[in-house]
DNA sequence: TGCGAATATGTCAATTCTGACATAGACTTA
DNA sequence: TAAGTCTATGTCAGAATTGACATATTCGCA
């Protein structure tokens, strides 16, 4: 697991103290934050481009402006489904979900 | 919105009456729904491929036979959230998982 | 620098999800 | 038919997520 990873990893609540702690993740919890990471990342992306901002899309999706930050910093108390429904808000398909998922790097 | 693909939504939890029920779901509700039943689709495959019974699985991920059983039917109670973590710990990727979602068809 | 807009963080009550249990249904085999 | 195995469905207490609010921090710009 390269540095490099490790930094993306070190979104809201998963913080980690060394790369000891960090590599205490197994597979599949590292698995899981990086797809989390991937659907947040792309979020935030797809709602700057369409020049909202948090408070606007929040209001949007009958969600609040704090809820929409953690939703694109990963935060451990949002989950895949909201970050999905959210995407799928803003226009995206599941053929382009799927591609984020995919993709080893990140983007919509 | 074809016949066929209606049928497939009609999973445990969805069940509509008619034609008109049915359209009055949102595209976006239509494709949060397709996404957890291909989900739920390749879950059951992938179990079945591993020839693990309802019950051994649920053990492995420290679940309920009954709630594997309402993952794999798409049951309303079931989050993304179950649905993509029960398909790691199968070792399962997220790139697999990326391509089951952008598919059209299904099975991972 | 200072100000306003945007984003981030902490907390909490209400809603939703979860594992577990009971039980029903489907299927096979004796 | 009966019994055994597997899967489906209904229910519920406990756990996790959610929107909302207060507040802090960051960012852009005059």
């Amino acid at each position: 697991m390269k540095a490099a990873k490790q930094k993306r990893l070190e979104a809201k609540g998963w913080k980690v103290g060394s790369a000891a702690d960090f590599l205490e993740l197994s597979e599949e919890e590292a698995a899981y934050i990086e797809l989390k990471l991937k659907l947040a990342s792309s979020l935030k992306e797809v709602r700057t481009r369409r020049h909202l901002t948090q408070k606007e899309f929040a209001k949007r999706i009958d969600s609040s402006q704090s809820r929409v930050a953690k939703m694109e910093t990963g935060d451990r108390s949002v989950s895949l489904d909201l970050l999905i429904k959210s995407l799928l808000a803003l226009g995206v398909t599941n053929k382009d979900i799927g591609k984020v998922i995919t993709n080893n790097n990140q983007a919509a």
